[in-house]
DNA sequence: AAGTGGTCTAGACCACGCG
DNA sequence: GCGTGGTCTAGACCACTTT
């Protein structure tokens, strides 16, 4: 049995009154003494949970001042992989343009396929992704028939195809290579993102690997950035 | 002054010993009473040194056996431009247009600075990166001088700021940040990289943290992406 | 049982920021 | 001068691994 360790207690209720803003952007936190006194403890053991929330990125120290709160990320999380977990105030919509349907590979893809991928059918789908009901992002989606079924987008956990991997075929997002570049948008991009021809569009190509070793999944993803930037973060 | 803290003794001693292969790699450690015991001071102090070591990603530790030496580093997932990292036979060449130099912080940095970095002065250089005497990438990089003096840009390791900043200073990365926009380039980029003012290029915007909390690099990337794309890869 | 790392106590002194 | 965080001491007990 774990005894439940008074450093994540101390951690857990302050990360809890930043979150819900008892502890304001800004602000400082009770000085490492008031904590103890609170929680009638020593520093070592309030200074391990402010050093993992520092970790965390909830606060930054000052020396001599206080703990200060931090105002945590925004994110898109499109380049993130499983771990990251983002944080966004953003009003989020997807609208499929293409249900998942049996197709044939794509040129477009940037990757190398396997032989085993190449001499079989695929699925594909696409989807729109909308940001304060702005389109941001034009994906493309593809993976082997022979790794899993056609799956409908009605289906998707919180409408996240990573989600329902997860949650309904146990399977895990391992990592991913990506390639990025800078493009003028093409007719098809520039509609459906609202955009001019010609305009800048950042191009990802992704291919995620999985914890299926059969089952890669490529996408190749134009996104508009002059609204808000593609992030990325990632820490040891 | 700053007394030279213990835990950083400790730290480098160890960090040295592992670089150097005399903690082999698959071994454990000495014990924690073992280091205490070599270095005259309490596991508290040690086990801030390999705490550091831990996050850095040099060791693992194990319940009830020890502290491990890891084979390598952890991946970061950090961007890079195909050609520059790999080994490959693509001739690399890096101009510094500006030396590392006491400048201002700029207003083109896309990350908030911490209320240390405001108040310090700050060293700024420039470089430009060519692949097969081609500019390629367009980098204005940015540090606090109150971390680390001005280096100077001909005593970087294999000219890598990196790698100096690990093999002199004992500074390891230890994750990143990033924004990642498409822009139409201004006319600097566009003259730096050779291009027509208005072709399409990455913007990347990154804040790097290193294991010394008080050290930053902030970087903003301009990047041609017509002849090789920017990769990224990111693995469990 | 012995040795390891994980948590915690109850202090101490130092360096930094501010009034 | 005083309160803040940063470092350090000298212990203690616990949980885990191995013998």
């Amino acid at each position: 049995m774990i005894k439940r360790r008074k450093y994540l207690q101390i951690q857990d209720y302050i990360k809890k009154r930043i979150q819900t803003g008892k502890y304001p952007v800004g602000t400082y936190l009770p000085s490492e003494n008031e904590i103890c006194a609170q929680f009638s403890t020593t520093r070592t053991t309030v200074r391990k949970a402010l050093d993992e929330l520092l970790k965390e990125g909830f606060i930054e120290k000052e020396h001599g001042k206080g703990s200060r709160v931090l105002e945590r990320r925004k994110s898109l999380g499109l380049l993130t992989v499983k771990g990251f977990s983002e944080v966004t105030d953003y009003k989020v919509k997807t609208v499929v343009l293409q249900e998942p349907k049996i197709a044939d590979w794509d040129d477009l893809i940037s990757f190398p396929l396997t032989s085993a991928e190449k001499n079989a059918p695929c699925v594909y789908f696409q989807r729109v992704r909308y940001l304060e009901d702005r389109p941001i992002v034009l994906e493309h989606n593809w993976y082997s028939q022979n790794a899993l079924e056609p799956l409908r987008s009605k289906d998707f956990v919180d409408g996240s195809f990573f989600k329902t991997l997860s949650q309904d075929y146990l399977i895990e997002i391992m990592g991913s290579e990506q390639e990025l570049r800078a493009e003028p948008a093409n007719k098809e991009v520039a509609k459906n993102l609202g955009m001019k021809t010609g305009d800048p569009v950042l191009h990802i190509s992704v291919r995620f690997k999985t914890s299926r070793p059969e089952l890669n999944l490529y996408s190749e993803i134009y996104c508009k950035t002059t609204m808000v930037p593609v992030r990325n973060s990632y820490f040891l």
